[in-house]
RNA sequence: GGCCCUAUGGUCAAGCGGUCAAGACGCCGCCCUCUCAAGGCGGAAUCGGGAGUUCGAUUCUCCCUAGGGUCACCA
């Protein structure tokens, strides 16, 4: 096919937006993007029975926040919509109806009860489906039966011999025989195409070049070349996709954790480290390189570089992706992040130099968002109780005494400081285990416990001083020295 | 079960007939260091098995095995 690259981002709103679809946009997009081609969103909504109300939404708002914006689409229109299937309707019974002509297909009549106890019957057999009982009525007779008002469904007729070959970018070419084909329905007796006719008829319609999709569609596409040689339509690229397991080796669900863009969302995780791990998760760029914007990605993409082997999702390489993106955030912006929380933990409004200090402290430590609150929790309160051991520390050369003595000179020197800066504070500590000629630790490890009461904090004993303020800090030393008395 | 696909460390993977088989996550150790991180350095760990083809197979072919997918009026 020549001219621009089309590819299409094609759910249907049955559920939240599940990593692997979300993924599958991303091919899809940047397919299109890194050959300046369009990116059209379309909904698949012809199971009526599956519909989930705010599903649409959750799609939208997805690649929103990913970045991955269409073309065409239902919300902005276009050139070849409708872009939802139930508003397509006419031209899926207008395209049946021309198969049916053409002898490519016909109607069925077999109601779900007989299906049922075909199903039964061939339980154990080798080929299972349809057994074609409808295939040869006699088509006036058929047209007859329908025009009455009996329900039907209209089947594909498929040849009975030969074998169907198609090239795959990814898999190479893939040869099945067609007495595997089903005659599988098009049409439903509801009126709503299947999603394998829509597919095709649609895919033509908007002039999609490359079909993306997940591997588990690859032994039906022979299905969808004999419905495009029916047309006589000319038969696109198709990419497919390997599937995301998980832990386990199963196809990831639900029960491996988060495995919706929303959840993952909300569980801390920002949307570039979910696409850029998404990214490498069945496609490399042959090269070493790991961290990937959407800009870089879309000048990055190869087909060439997917994988064949399904991929297992790692939630420790997606958390590192995600502390990486943290990372690199403008400590600014990172630090804003850290408003809410901080000032929760403080119980006032904080200051510029408050939250710049903060994000210092958290942005090389965090991991997800959702931590945050967590690791500012020892600016909320010393515990009243914490382990009075936590003084004793070997490579310190710290134990409880030599730390009351300690805490009692740095008490004072504290108090008389000039001002209550980072600075400040720094150079009199320093100067303090100058002066007395021990290590730094033997002055910080002694402090930190006693205005924190934790052993793990996210900076050292100057940063924690400097956020409590003078008062707090004082009055933390105060409380540990009275325990360390008593 | 039939058919289809896949197979390099625990995970993601590079490799495309000749390599001491990249890199990353995770793990371990060391350095740095007031803790934890971050950062730096180093380490352990891989070609599923068997036949071929070839001077030479991780790489090509076949078989086996294992895993996955698919056989709906679901997508």
């Amino acid at each position: 096919m020549s001219g621009t690259v089309r590819t299409r981002f094609a759910p249907s709103p049955t559920g939240f937006m599940h990593v692997g679809n979300l993924r599958s946009a991303l091919y899809e997009y940047l397919i299109a993007r890194v050959s300046g081609g369009q990116f059209v969103l379309r909904i698949e909504d012809t199971d009526q029975k599956r519909l989930v109300p705010g599903a649409l939404e959750a799609i939208y708002e997805t690649l929103e926040h990913c970045g991955l914006e269409h073309d065409e689409g239902p919300d902005i229109g276009g050139p070849y919509g409708p872009y939802v299937q139930s508003e397509r309707l006419d031209r899926y019974r207008a395209e049946a109806e021309k198969l049916i002509a053409s002898g490519h297909a016909y109607r069925c009549f077999c109601d779900s009860e007989r299906l049922e106890e075909l199903r039964r019957q061939q339980e154990g057999q080798s080929f299972q489906g349809y057994d074609r009982h409808c295939r040869d009525l006699d088509p006036d007779e058929a047209a007859a039966r329908a025009a009455a008002g009996e329900p039907f469904v209209i089947r594909q007729r498929m040849p009975l011999e030969g074998q169907t070959e198609f090239v795959d970018a990814v898999y190479g070419t893939i040869t099945v025989d067609n007495s595997e084909l089903e005659d599988q329905i098009l049409l439903k007796s509801d009126g709503f195409p299947t999603y394998n006719f829509a597919n095709v008829v649609d895919d033509h319609d908007m002039q999609i070049t490359h079909v993306v999709r997940g591997s588990e569609y690859l032994s039906s596409t022979p299905k969808y070349n004999l419905l495009y040689d029916a047309f006589g339509y000319e038969i696109p690229t198709y990419v497919h996709l390997p599937l995301i397991l998980g832990e386990d080796g199963q196809k990831l669900s639900k029960r491996h954790g988060a495995t919706g863009f929303t959840e993952l969302v909300e569980a801390g995780y920002l949307p570039e480290a979910i696409l850029n791990y998404l990214l490498l998760l069945g496609w490399s760029p042959g090269d070493t390189r790991e961290i990937f914007s959407l800009a870089e990605m879309e000048q990055a993409f190869t087909i060439s570089g997917l994988s064949r082997s399904p991929a297992t999702f790692d939630y420790d390489k997606l958390l590192w992706f995600n502390q990486t993106w943290l990372r690199s955030e403008e400590p600014k912006q990172f630090a804003r992040r850290c408003r809410g929380a901080l000032e929760d933990a403080l119980g006032r409004a904080a200051t510029d130099t408050e939250l710049e200090l903060a994000g210092r402290m958290l942005q090389p430590r965090l991991e997800r968002l959702t931590d945050i609150p967590a690791q500012l929790e020892w600016l909320r309160e010393l515990p009243e109780d914490y382990d009075l051991g936590l003084f004793t520390h070997k490579k310190m050369k710290t134990d409880a005494a030599s730390s009351r003595l300690m805490l009692e000179r740095l008490r004072a020197g504290l108090a008389a400081l000039e001002s209550w800066t980072e600075a400040e504070i720094h150079t009199y500590l320093l100067a303090a285990a100058k002066e007395q000629a021990v290590k730094n630790g033997q002055v910080m490890w002694p402090l930190r416990i006693a205005i924190s009461g934790r052993s793990v904090t996210p900076g050292g004993a100057v940063e924690l001083a400097t956020l409590l303020g003078r008062e707090e800090t004082l009055r933390r030393i105060d409380l540990s020295l009275a325990r360390l008395a008593g």
